[in-house]
DNA sequence: AGCACGCCGACT
DNA sequence: GTCGGCGTGCTC
């Protein structure tokens, strides 16, 4: 009888045999099954490659069900291989991403609706009398066609009553309607907005690329607002006139709502849409729509690389330096480059596109492994923004605040003009540190080394690493003096109180991810802003990323310093990028844009690029740094985070492992060390780095090291391969 | 991931 | 005497 092998979501080693039923015709590699396995029914995925003949009999159990659903293609099940390979995950936990709706694997419910009968075509031709109501559904029909019931009262102009008497009287009979026949299909032909010279030159060598129907990468990069994302939504018209299907990955899809605005402005309609937001049935309806071929563009998260897409034409990652796409929990993956992947085995072509890319892509662009096009000016009248530095030693802040009369004036001039400002505080809540003044002592996380951050609008102290939060207390915990904790530095609520203060009449928002909880949220705020019902925007890094606000002319940055500390590798690289981004918010319109840095360190290299807007040489400099220690992009590197809730055994267990630490050529491990958060969510964590020059493949060394050193019960190691936060 | 089997504390 | 804690191990 025939044997094969079923790979199924779960956290396996491999894929597992089952036998065919007898009678049955072969289910082919890809299809979607119903397994048992030890008592459930599971679904899974026929896989490839020989089931093992030594497996008795009498251990295979049958295939119970072969699902109507497209088989995965081939191209999706190598994906699913390489990102467990190279992440080192079990397989099984790579496919569970790819069949991340498993109700969508049934048959779709199908919906009633109605359809002309034979009686309802003989009056529609004008046989017998109708009342007006009746005629004008007749009219909305066509024949042979099913329609819902409420959309069929809603186009005639009648109540839902009339429809269902028309059936009753036998003019209607009942029907289902074509499953998820609501995706609508972008028009590629459909009139965009105009694109400018230098616009078109890299529309056009985008199209190429995705007429190819081949591999490529491509890096789109230029300023903010010189038109990058009408410059690529022109490939995605290009794949779909190849009638292919196009996938656009955003970092921050929930708040998108102005991008989403934009592509429907060039396509006429809303794409599909892929986040962890998304309702249940939506999520179903979509994933299906996306396996048939009935979704030609998706925009999602990083989580729709792993979608069923039957013929993936282009896949554009925007923003592609962000750190969002980094997914830290489960299977520890880079969305940006596994896009390159799921491109190249889907023969895709991939567009990488950002203001500010990051230091891998570049040196990608550099060497030649991605070709690459620049869009060097604004589009329109907007000139690029005057950045300048605030030195805090020479005009500091006044006792207890932290906003430096220079920004403070240039607000007031700002407002005054009736134009808009915003304040840029990467930190949310009111302070990050809460110290008694008695005895010194500092309100820290029970769980994570970490402060408490006091958030004073929920009068709570919260940990913003494990959820942990508890009231603001009377009296300090440990000396009990009354009312001796003091908020210590400043947060973005701390930041609107001062600017209460100093502007009481400008109309101020607060944006932060407490504040902007979800697409709603964040629609709301930026339609109150473009209607001026706003004056002065106080913001974390939720205001850098894709707002377009026409009547912002001053961005102040109130610590410009903040990133840099904490020597971690890309921390100079990450906040260029960021305050580069907050700088692009002003000025995008006519009036010309202003932005305002305070710093205690002017001098630092990541200022005076932002200052002279020279970032490339600021990212070869950047380069440079990086190149004789062969750091990443000049070398590898994968972290393992060793962890327990005993501090003893993760010691012990973390150096046990240094101790059996691969010794190669052009391999270095470091460590262990303290992890950064050396204790989270109640775990002691320690920290261990290999480092490998380019040419040495890591998997297999980490591989054979985490085999050798047994890791005992209650500890847990995990693999970060290619780390980007050193948390 | 679930679910069973398995060996040590507070209950009707 | 039993119910139940979750530690370890297995599932084709």
């Amino acid at each position: 009888m025939a044997r094969l092998r079923v790979l199924l979501p779960l956290p396996l080693a491999g894929a597992y045999d089952y036998r065919v039923p007898a009678g049955w015709d072969v289910p082919p590699v890809g299809s979607f099954v119903v397994v048992p396995l030890s008592g459930r029914q599971l679904y899974g995925v026929v896989w490839d490659g020989e089931a093992d003949p030594d497996l008795p009999e009498r251990r295979l159990r049958d295939i119970a069900e072969v699902l109507p659903v497209p088989p995965m293609t081939a191209s999706l099940r190598r994906f699913v291989e390489w990102v467990a390979a190279y992440t080192l995950s079990p397989p099984g936990a790579v496919l569970r991403m790819a069949m991340s709706s498993p109700s969508a694997l049934e048959p779709p419910a199908q919906k009633a609706g109605w359809r002309l009968s034979a009686a309802g075509q003989r009056a529609a031709r004008g046989e017998g009398r109708l009342t007006e109501a009746r005629r004008r559904v007749l009219d909305a029909m066509e024949p042979g066609e099913v329609y819902g019931g409420a959309a069929l009262a809603a186009e005639a102009g009648v109540s839902a009553g009339v429809v269902r008497g028309m059936a009753d009287a036998g003019l209607l009979e009942s029907a289902l309607l074509p499953a998820g026949a609501d995706f609508p299909r972008p028009d590629p032909a459909h009139p965009g907005p105009a694109l400018g010279p230098e616009q078109r030159a890299a529309a056009a060598a985008l199209r190429e690329a995705a007429a190819a129907r081949a591999f490529g990468v491509t890096l789109l990069t230029g300023v903010t607002g010189s038109g990058k994302t009408e410059v690529y939504l022109d490939a995605v018209a290009e794949c779909l006139e190849q009638g292919r299907q196009a996938l656009v990955l955003l970092p921050e899809i929930a708040l998108s709502t102005q991008w989403l605005e934009r592509f429907e402005r060039r396509f006429g309609t809303p794409p599909a849409l892929w986040h962890s937001e998304l309702g249940s049935r939506l999520r179903r309806d979509t994933w299906r729509a996306v396996a048939e071929g009935r979704a030609p563009v998706l925009v999602g998260a990083r989580s729709a690389l792993f979608l069923p897409f039957p013929d993936l034409g282009l896949i554009i990652v925007d923003e592609e330096h962000e750190t969002a796409f980094k997914q830290e929990e489960g299977v520890i993956y880079n969305a940006r480059d596994m896009a390159v992947v799921r491109a190249r085995l889907a023969g895709a072509a991939c567009v990488l596109v950002s203001a500010t890319p990051s230091l891998e892509t570049l040196t990608n662009a550099e060497t030649g492994r991605y070709a690459a096009l620049h869009l060097p000016t604004r589009h329109g009248s907007a000139g690029l923004p005057d950045v300048a530095v605030i030195d805090q030693r020479r005009t500091p802040p006044e006792r207890g605040r932290f906003l430096s009369p220079p920004l403070v004036e240039a607000v007031r001039e700002t407002l005054a003009a009736g134009q808009q400002a915003m304040l840029f505080l990467n930190r949310r809540g009111y302070a990050p540190l809460t110290l008694c003044r008695s005895c010194g002592h500092r309100m820290r996380c029970p769980n994570c080394t970490a402060w408490l951050v006091e958030h004073r609008v929920r009068r709570t102290l919260q940990c913003h690493h494990c959820g942990h939060a508890e009231p603001i207390p009377e009296s300090c915990p440990e000396c009990a003096a009354e009312g001796s904790l003091t908020p210590l530095g400043p947060g973005v609520e701390r930041v609107q109180e001062e600017a209460a203060l100093l502007f009481p009449e400008a109309r101020r928002l607060v944006m932060a991810s407490d504040t902007i909880p979800g697409p709603a949220a964040a629609a709301e705020a930026a339609r109150a802003i473009a209607a001026r019902e706003v004056d002065l925007i106080i913001g974390t890094q939720i205001v850098a990323k894709g707002w377009h606000f026409p009547h912002l002319t001053l961005v102040g940055v109130v610590d410009a310093d903040l990133g840099l500390a904490g020597g971690d590798l890309r921390a100079a690289e990450r906040t260029v990028q960021l305050l580069h981004q907050v700088a692009g918010r002003a000025g995008r319109a006519e009036a010309p844009g202003r932005v305002l840095l305070q710093s205690w360190n002017p001098g630092h290299p990541v200022l005076e690029a932002l200052v002279s807007g020279d970032l490339d040489s600021f990212m070869q400099a950047e380069a440079e740094s990086r190149r004789p220690g062969h750091w990443p992009p000049f070398g590898r590197l994968a972290a393992l985070i060793v962890s327990a809730e005993d501090e003893r055994e993760a010691d012990r267990a973390a150096r046990d492992l240094g101790l059996t630490a691969p010794r190669a050529e052009g391999v270095e491990v470091l460590g262990p060390a303290p992890a950064p958060l050396a204790l989270l969510r109640g775990r002691h964590r320690r920290r261990l780095l290999l480092k490998a020059r380019r040419d040495v493949a890591v998997q297999p060394l980490l591989r054979e090291w985490l085999s050798r050193a047994g890791v005992p019960a209650g500890v847990r190691v995990q693999v970060d391969v290619d780390p980007v936060s050193f948390l």
